[in-house]
DNA sequence: TGTGATGTTGAATG
DNA sequence: GCATTCAACATCAC
């Protein structure tokens, strides 16, 4: 599910529930989520802290401890954050869940378990291990630009390289090469400036309207493709005819006749 | 009921 | 180093 706006989204929800209380207690139900620690190191980790700030960088969202240390949330596919106060709520697929001083549980919900929860001590020098590229929301043009630059693969997979750019998944890319009228399967080293910066553009705009409307996809504008990535719909405009097929090892929609591809 | 798909990513492979 | 493929997993739609 989840990519920048999403991950944004979720971050918001967690600074209006998750700080400045005092951690009670800590469940595991399972944790082969848990990527580097223990059910018990991550529970005493926890267990007494406060969450005290957040920080998202892509699609990687950190919760930050008054000891110091942080909690990485990568969502993955099905990865979320559920929030409740009745333990009768607890959703089908949580992995873990905090117990705060209020009576309030954060449960992280993971069907397919492809999402990663890490105890950092250190956050920032796990950003650079990872190698993040800068944040997609506020990427600037030569960044951007340079990402493409001499590539030979598409240009969906530079916009899906979270090491180029950090935050856009495969339907923003999707989003992304319709509105600025790009095949998606273009080569990236042989787009022009002109339609890298018109790209970029887009890229900013997109994002940033996903994350003010908290990624709530149903009141996106109706000539976002979001909303006819469907080979039965008619394309946005009524222009051209709606195309499926994989690109970057990906499902991926476009519009024949529409999008241009530069080869 | 089998098959192929999935809003992700990193390990393996060429 | 770069580009592509596949596996991790559970569910759902043909």
């Amino acid at each position: 599910m989840p990519e920048l706006p999403e991950v944004n989204t979720v971050r918001k929800g967690f600074e209006r529930i998750g700080l400045s209380q005092r951690i009670v207690s800590v469940q595991v139900h399972d944790d082969k989520i848990l990527r580097n620690c223990s059910a018990e190191a991550f529970c005493k980790g926890l267990e007494g802290h406060t969450f005290r700030g957040t920080y998202r960088r892509g699609k990687y969202f950190f919760a930050d401890l008054d000891s110091g240390a942080s909690v990485l949330f990568h969502l993955g596919m099905t990865g979320d954050i559920l929030y409740y106060s009745d333990e009768a709520e607890r959703s089908k697929h949580e992995r873990f869940c905090i117990a705060l001083e209020d009576g309030m549980y954060i449960g992280f919900d993971d069907p397919r378990k492809f999402a990663r929860i890490l105890l950092l001590q250190d956050r920032e020098a796990y950003v650079k291990e990872v190698g993040l590229g800068p944040d997609a929301l506020t990427i600037d043009k030569s960044a951007f630009r340079a990402a493409f630059k001499g590539r030979s693969a598409t240009a969906k997979a530079i916009l899906l390289n979270q090491s180029l750019m950090a935050g856009i998944g495969n339907l923003y890319a999707d989003e992304i090469c319709y509105q600025a009228r790009i095949h998606p399967a273009s080569r990236a080293g042989a787009l022009s400036t002109r339609q890298l910066n018109k790209m970029h553009q887009k890229t900013l705009d997109i994002l940033q309207l996903a994350v003010d409307q908290d990624a709530y996809y149903k009141i996106y504008p109706d000539d976002w493709f979001w909303k006819w990535r469907d080979l039965d719909a008619r394309p946005p405009g009524g222009k051209g005819k709606i195309m499926r097929d994989k690109v970057a090892g990906r499902t991926t929609y476009w519009i024949e006749g529409v999008q241009k591809l530069v080869k």
